[in-house]
DNA sequence: CACCCGTGGCA
DNA sequence: TTGCCAAGGGT
C-alpha cells in the first residue's frame, strides 16, 4: 500500500494544475504569489500578480520603490497589510540577506509578512525543501481523511494538524507533494460538494467511511455577542 | 490565546 | 439577504 504521499504525488502528476504563472523555481516569484494567495483564490489572484511583476519584475525593483506604488497596484486585492509587510519583506531580504531569499524555512519565517506554513512552501517549491505546509486545503483534506474533530482555527487542533502534516511528509518531490495538497483541496476535496468519486485517497478517507465528509473540518464556534445581562459563555 | 483584516463567490 | 469561507499572519 502507498502512502499518503506516494499516492498524492501520482495523483498531482496526472491530476494536478501545472500551467499556473508562479509554478517556477524562482524564490521571488513563489514568495510574491504565496503572500498573494493567503486568504484569496487563485482566479482572484492571477491578474493581480502578472501586473505587479511587470512593475516589479525582481527583487530589488520591488525593495526600492515607494510604498504607495506597491499599495497601488494591491489596490482592490485586500488585506492591505499584505502589501506593506510585503515591502518590507523586499527591503529585509535585500538588508539580511544580499537579495537573495533564504532557503531555510525558519530564516524565511522571520521575514515580515512569512510564517510557518508560508515559510515551508516558498522552501518547497523553490528548493524542494523537506517542510510541510498547513494552509486552508490541507487542513480541509487531513481533518476529512483522518477524521480530526475540533474548528481547525483553536491551537490544539492545529497543533495537532502540524504534528500530522510533519509525519505524512515524503522523502523527496516535497515540491509536488505540497502542490498536490493544495490542488486536491482546491479542485476535489472543496468545502461544498467535494468529489469524493475522483479522489485518489477516497479509500482510506475516514470522514467518508463515516458520512462525515459533510461535518468536517468542523466549522468555527459562533461568537456570542455582549448583551449586558451578565450572560455568558 | 482569540480576534482582526478586504474582497469576491457561493448557497 | 445573510452567513460563511478562501494558498494566513500580526497583534
Amino acid at each position: 500500500m502507498n502512502t499518503f504521499a506516494e499516492t498524492l504525488i501520482a495523483w498531482q502528476r496526472g491530476h494536478g494544475r501545472h500551467g499556473l504563472p508562479w509554478q517556477v523555481r524562482d524564490a521571488y516569484r513563489v514568495w510574491l504569489s504565496e503572500i498573494m494567495l493567503q486568504q484569496t483564490q487563485v482566479d482572484t489572484v492571477i491578474p493581480y500578480y502578472g501586473r505587479f511583476l511587470s512593475r516589479f519584475p525582481d527583487l530589488p525593483s520591488l525593495a526600492a520603490a515607494p510604498v504607495e506604488d506597491v499599495l497601488t497596484l494591491w489596490s482592490g486585492l485586500g488585506y492591505y497589510a499584505r502589501a506593506r509587510n510585503l515591502h518590507k519583506c523586499a527591503q529585509a531580504v535585500m538588508d539580511r540577506h544580499g537579495g537573495a531569499f533564504p532557503a531555510d524555512p525558519a530564516l524565511l519565517a522571520e521575514l515580515p509578512g512569512i510564517g510557518r506554513s508560508t515559510a515551508a512552501a516558498i522552501s518547497a517549491f523553490s528548493h524542494g525543501t523537506r517542510a510541510a505546509i498547513l494552509d486552508g486545503n490541507v487542513k480541509r483534506v487531513l481533518t476529512r481523511c483522518f477524521g480530526i474533530d475540533g474548528f481547525p482555527g483553536s491551537k490544539n487542533v492545529e497543533n495537532a494538524l502540524w504534528t500530522l502534516a510533519e509525519s505524512l511528509l515524503p522523502a523527496s518531490d516535497v515540491d509536488i507533494y505540497t502542490q498536490a495538497q493544495m490542488d486536491l483541496g482546491a479542485t476535489v476535496c472543496t468545502r461544498g460538494r467535494p468529489a469524493c468519486g475522483r479522489c485518489p485517497v477516497a479509500g482510506r478517507c475516514v470522514a467518508l467511511r463515516d458520512g462525515r465528509v459533510g461535518e468536517l473540518p468542523t466549522p468555527r464556534p459562533k461568537k456570542w455577542s455582549a448583551n449586558g445581562t451578565g450572560a455568558s459563555r
